[in-house]
RNA sequence: GCGCCUGUAGCUCAGUGGAUAGAGCACUGGCCUCCGGAGCCAGGGGCCACAGGUUCAAAUCCUGUCAGGCGCACCA
C-alpha cells in the first residue's frame, strides 16, 4: 500500500542524501526530514519531494543543482524502484515508480478487505465524544441532525485509526428550560381537560406540546388538576421530558446514531457532584466570593473575565453544572474529551478550557468542534424556520422525506464550521446531480457487473492470479493511485475531526470509476463467450503489446480473458474501498438501487 | 465596543506553505446494438475580499482594513 510505497521512496531519498553527504559532494550538516507527496499533475510523476529546496540555503547551492545531484544518485542507486527521476524548477524532485510497483496496493486491499484503511495510530487512547445533547424540551431538528451525523462519523473514523471512543449524550434535565416545558405542557393539559389556563409568555409553542399534553392526559386522566399548580408543573416537566427524550432516542436509532451513555444533569445535583467540584476549585483558590456570589476565576486561564457559578440566592448557574460534568468526564480517565457544539456556543469555549486547566489538565485535553447552522432549502427556496414559534422542520421529517443515507451524506459534505445549505429536493433526486446517489451508484454498478460476470460463468479472480502487467493504462494506474490514498484520507479525516474530507474523496473515486468504466469494456459480450477459451488466453499472452490497441477498436469482440480477469480484480478493490468509506460515514453501500 | 468563525468561478463549496488554484450545480455542444445513461466526454468562465509582512516559495502563516454570520447574563 501507499504508506509502504511512500516510505520506500522516502527511504531511497534518504539513502541518496546520505551518500551525497558522505562523499562531500554537497556540504550537508544536518539531513532534514523528508516529505514526499503525490504531485498535482500526473505527468509530474508519482511522488514529488521538496527536499532540495529546503536544503538549498544550507549547502549554499541552487535548489536545481541540489535536486540534480540527488536525481543522479537516485537513478544510479535505485534503478529497480524508479523508472524516471526528474528535476523540475524551482527545485522539485519528481519520481516515477515502475508501474508494477503500484500493483501491491491492490494486493494489500484484497488482503485487508473491510479493514483496509484501519490503522493503530490512536494507540488505543480513550476519547469521550459528547454530541447532540439536545435539551429534552422538543424534537430534534435538522441542526441536531448535522451534529448527530458528524459525531457518529467522527467516532467511527477515530475508532478506525485506533482510538477507543465512547459516545455520550448529555441530558439537560434540570433547570429553567425544563420548568418552562412543564409550565407549557401543564397549560395545554388544562386546556385539554376543558379548564382555564394561561400559557406562559416565553413557553414552548410547538404543536408537539399539545401532543405531549394529550399523552399525559391519557395516562393520568384529570389527576394532575387536583395538585397545586407548581407540583403539577414539575410532574408535567418530568413526564414531558421523558416522553420527548424517548422520541429523541427513537429518532437517533432511525438515523443510525448510537450512544454508549446518556448522562443526566440531574444526577450531578443528586450526587452532590456540583458541590464537590466547587469545593475542589475553592481549595485551589480558584473560587472567590464577591457581592454575595461565588465566582470561578477562569480569567487566570485565558478567559476574558471571571464567571459566576453560585448565585446570590445560593442556586448554581449552568456553568457550575458543566464544570462538574467535565470534571466527572476527566475523572473517568479519558485521554481526550471532544465536544460537538452548535456554533452559537462558541463564546463558551474559553470557560470550558479554563475548567479543564483548573483541574490540572492540559488545555488540549478538550477539543471542541463547532457546527454551523443548516439552512433548509426546497428547490432552491429557503424553508423558513422559527424555533420560537415552534415552526421548524424536524430531523424525523427530513429522514422520512430523503432517507438517512442522503441526509448523512449531505450533513457530512461540508466542513463543520461553514454554513450548510441542505436542499430537500436535491437530496431526494435520483440523478447525477445528487452526490449520494453518484457514489452509491458506483458501488451498485460494480456489484451489478460482478453479478453479470457470474451469470456468464466468468470467474472473479484473486489479484495474485491475474496478469497485473495488463493494468497499465493511465486510467488504471490513476485508479490504483487514488485507492492507495485511502488510508491517508481516513487518517487525516479522523485526526482533524473532518469527515467531509472522506466524502470528497469518495466522490472523486466514484468519478474516476465511472469514467474508466464508461470507456473500458470489462466482460466479453454474450456472443463471444463461447468462442474464447484457453486457446484465446495463450494467444493473448503472446500479443500483449498490441492488446490495448486492439481493444480500442474492437472492444466487444476482442476482450481477452486475461484482460477481463485483471480488470475484474482491479474493480473488486475499487468496490471494497467505496464500501469501506461509505461504511465509515454510516452510509449504506447498496448492491442494487 | 470586545471576541470567535467565514470571505476562492454566476451559485454551493474543496484545497496538507509548493509547480499552470480545483469539483459539483447552472450554461453550451456531443456520446446508448454493448457489463446499470442513476453514466461519460468537450467548452467558456478567477485580482483566492483588500493592503502590508514572514518565506527560496503564501489562497494557505502573521498584522491591519472592509464585508457577512454568531456570541458577549448572578439565562440555559
Amino acid at each position: 500500500m501507499e504508506a509502504l510505497l511512500q516510505n520506500q521512496v522516502i527511504e531511497a531519498i534518504s539513502v541518496a542524501l546520505g551518500k551525497v553527504k558522505e562523499s562531500g559532494e554537497l556540504s550537508i550538516a544536518t539531513i532534514p526530514s523528508i516529505f514526499v507527496e503525490p504531485p498535482k499533475r500526473p505527468e509530474w510523476g508519482d511522488f514529488s519531494s521538496n527536499v532540495a529546496m529546503t536544503l538549498a540555503s544550507q549547502v549554499r547551492q541552487s535548489p536545481l543543482k541540489v535536486a540534480g545531484v540527488l536525481a543522479t544518485g537516485l537513478r544510479a542507486q535505485f534503478p529497480e524502484l524508479f523508472v524516471r527521476v526528474d528535476v523540475a524548477p524551482p527545485g522539485f524532485l519528481n519520481l516515477t515508480l515502475h508501474p508494477i510497483r503500484w500493483m501491491q496496493v491492490l494486493q494489500t486491499i484484497q488482503d485487508n478487505g473491510s479493514s483496509f484503511g484501519v490503522s493503530s495510530i490512536g494507540k488505543g487512547k480513550r476519547i469521550l465524544l459528547e454530541f447532540v445533547s439536545a435539551n429534552p424540551t422538543g424534537p430534534l431538528h435538522v441542526g441536531h441532525g448535522r451534529g448527530a451525523a458528524l459525531g457518529q462519523a467522527i467516532a467511527t473514523l477515530l475508532e478506525a485509526v485506533g482510538f477507543t471512543v465512547s459516545r455520550e449524550y448529555y441530558i439537560n434535565d434540570a433547570g429553567r428550560q425544563l420548568q418552562l416545558l412543564g409550565r407549557s405542557v401543564y397549560a395545554r393539559y388544562r386546556e385539554h381537560c376543558g379548564e382555564s389556563s394561561t400559557f406562559p409568555e416565553d413557553g414552548y409553542h410547538g404543536d408537539y406540546i399539545k401532543t405531549v399534553a394529550e399523552s399525559v392526559a391519557r395516562t393520568h386522566g384529570r389527576a394532575l388538576l387536583d395538585s397545586p399548580s407548581d407540583v403539577a408543573e414539575t410532574r408535567c416537566a418530568q413526564l414531558a421530558s421523558q416522553i420527548l427524550l424517548d422520541r429523541i432516542k427513537e429518532d437517533l436509532v432511525t438515523f443510525g446514531v448510537d450512544f454508549e451513555t446518556w448522562f443526566s444533569e440531574t444526577s450531578l445535583h443528586s450526587k452532590g457532584l456540583i458541590q464537590q467540584a466547587l469545593d475542589e476549585l475553592r481549595q485551589k483558590g480558584l473560587l472567590t466570593q464577591e457581592e454575595g456570589a461565588w465566582w470561578f476565576r477562569s480569567s487566570q486561564f485565558g478567559d476574558e473575565k471571571d464567571r459566576v457559578v453560585q448565585k446570590q440566592d445560593g442556586s448554581y448557574t449552568y456553568l457550575a453544572a458543566d464544570i462538574a460534568y467535565h470534571r466527572q468526564k476527566l475523572e473517568r480517565g479519558f485521554d481526550t474529551l471532544i465536544n460537538i457544539w452548535g456554533a452559537d456556543h462558541h463564546g463558551y469555549i474559553p470557560r470550558m478550557e479554563a475548567t479543564v486547566q483548573a483541574f490540572g489538565y492540559a488545555k488540549e485535553t478538550l477539543r471542541i468542534v463547532l457546527v454551523q447552522m443548516v439552512s433548509l432549502l426546497r428547490g432552491g427556496e429557503k424553508v423558513e424556520m422559527s424555533k420560537r414559534a415552534g415552526e421548524f422542520v424536524t430531523l424525523r421529517e427530513v429522514l422520512e422525506e430523503v432517507g438517512s443515507d442522503a441526509a448523512k451524506f449531505f450533513f457530512l459534505m461540508r466542513r463543520a464550521d461553514t454554513h450548510l445549505d441542505f436542499d430537500l429536493e436535491l437530496a431526494k433526486q435520483q440523478s447525477s446531480d445528487n452526490p449520494v446517489y453518484y457514489v452509491q451508484y458506483a458501488h451498485a454498478r460494480l456489484a451489478s457487473l460482478f453479478r453479470v460476470a457470474q451469470e456468464r460463468q466468468v470467474n472473479l479472480p484473486a489479484i495474485q492470479d491475474v496478469e497485473q502487467t495488463l493494468l497499465v493504462q493511465d486510467e488504471e494506474l490513476g485508479l490504483i493511485k487514488t485507492l492507495s490514498q485511502y488510508p491517508f484520507v481516513v487518517e487525516v479525516s479522523a485526526t482533524a475531526l473532518e469527515p467531509h474530507r472522506l466524502t470528497f474523496y469518495l466522490q472523486e473515486l466514484a468519478a474516476q470509476l465511472h469514467a474508466y468504466y464508461n470507456k473500458n469494456r470489462v466482460l466479453p459480450s454474450v456472443e463471444s463467450v463461447g468462442k474464447t477459451g484457453d486457446a484465446g488466453r495463450s494467444n493473448e499472452l503472446e500479443s500483449n503489446g498490441k492488446a490495448s490497441e486492439l481493444e480500442q477498436e474492437h472492444a466487444y469482440e476482442c476482450i481477452q480473458p486475461a484482460l477481463t480477469a485483471a480488470r475484474l480484480a482491479l474493480l473488486r478493490q475499487v468496490q471494497t474501498v467505496i464500501c469501506n468509506g461509505l461504511t465509515l460515514l454510516g452510509i449504506s453501500a447498496p448492491e442494487k438501487m
